[in-house]
DNA sequence: CCCTATACCTAATGCCATTAGAAATAGCGA
DNA sequence: TCGCTATTTCTAATGGCATTAGGTATAGGG
């Protein structure tokens, strides 16, 4: 009485890991990154939850795994961004919409990455590195627009970037928490952007106009 | 053979439930919002974790009561500091620095409510109602500020507000995910105050100086 | 055609939240 | 003073979780 039994090598080691990245995302969306379960994610793959240890050496390698791939693709949006220069006035109205946008539309990456949701999970090592090219990133994306004059601050370049880091991810965070229906765009919190936009360049371009000679 | 038997009433229903509320509030402090367990609780109270369920229906319940008493401190606090007027330049500075620091010595209620890190908890509508009122004291603070001459700002109260708030929000936000060993005051984040204060001042208030007429 | 590494499984351990139901006692009314 | 009852605690059990140990079938290379 042999009973039935699937084949072992069903789709490539490849596949079926990129299927159990995709059912964790998909998990974390629905039901939040806190509840992510490793038998659900079985359940979804059609495994037992023994077997995704194949996959990954415990439920936080996923967590890891599933962060590195955020901030790449974050990362990847952000130099998208870039080579589309834009340094006209829309350009930090642009970088703070995608800031958000990126939220709205990928809530359990968002979260993983800039909020700590997780006891006891840290970003490994491997997965900081690509974090720590998101704040070089940054720094060059203010250097651009002081380089192009769109805005003029008076304070440090680091200083400049982190009140611009503080307005987008205050924004982003207290959509999530009050706004959580609101799509991309919507909402008082969207509302707000073009009025900090407006707030910065009145405060740091008093006399207006943009400074061909760059910044400092 | 009868087996050593402690006293069944041991110090009263409300003090037994008061030490299991600090009991949960060391936890979350120690290990994170979400990392809260009920047999951790009843084992640091010297009971088994059925006992609990005499003093709150479910864990949600001890997170809502947690997260009612965190609200009420909040916001006792905040009318402590409208008790202080302090209606000069420096008090905007106060009022952010105040979040701020409120973030550092009860970390575990700031996240509790003002982060989402429990998934499926949702406020009870009592709990809720003390939230509503915080917004209410954040607005009246405000149009103390604008009626003061202050901040001038030119947006309407509410857009004002949250304004303020995106910047508290997000400057407490990113000290805690990036500076989580930075004390009070200290770290980059609390440096940029300063900055963000003059910044709102020379946007808001370009010809300087408060206005005796109040705001609009 | 066999051998072995691979990808899956079941069983088991020890956490957790929660429920059911039993026992002990404190303090009240008689 | 005695016993009754509400209160507080317990043990036992259920079902979910992450993780480990160890077994089995098969795919693909020799």
């Amino acid at each position: 009485m042999t009973s039935l039994v699937l084949p072992h090598r069903r789709h490539g080691f490849a596949v079926t890991r990129q299927q159990i990245i995709e059912a964790a995302r998909e998990i974390m969306r629905e039901e939040g990154v806190g509840a992510l379960s490793l038998h659900e994610v079985a359940r979804r793959v059609g495994m037992k939850a023994p077997s995704l240890y194949t996959y990954f050496e415990s439920k936080h390698a996923l967590y890891d795994e599933v962060f590195r791939l955020g901030m790449q693709k974050y990362r990847a949006e952000v130099e998208e961004l870039e080579r589309n220069p834009g340094d006209g006035p829309g350009s930090l109205e642009a970088s703070i919409r995608h800031y958000m946008r990126f939220a709205d539309e990928n809530p359990e990456l968002y979260s993983l990455l800039f909020e700590r949701p997780v006891p006891g999970f840290e970003p490994s090592a491997a997965s900081m590195a690509e974090a720590e090219g998101l704040l070089a990133d940054a720094g060059a994306r203010v250097n651009a627009l002081l380089d192009a004059g769109t805005i003029r601050s008076g304070l440090p370049v680091d200083q400049t970037r982190d009140i611009v880091i503080v307005l987008m991810h205050g924004l982003t965070s207290l959509k999530r928490a009050n706004e959580p229906e609101a799509g991309a765009g919507e909402g008082r919190f969207d509302a707000l952007v073009p009025h900090i936009v407006a707030l910065l360049r009145a405060a740091w371009m008093p006399e207006d106009g943009p400074v061909p000679g760059g910044h400092q």
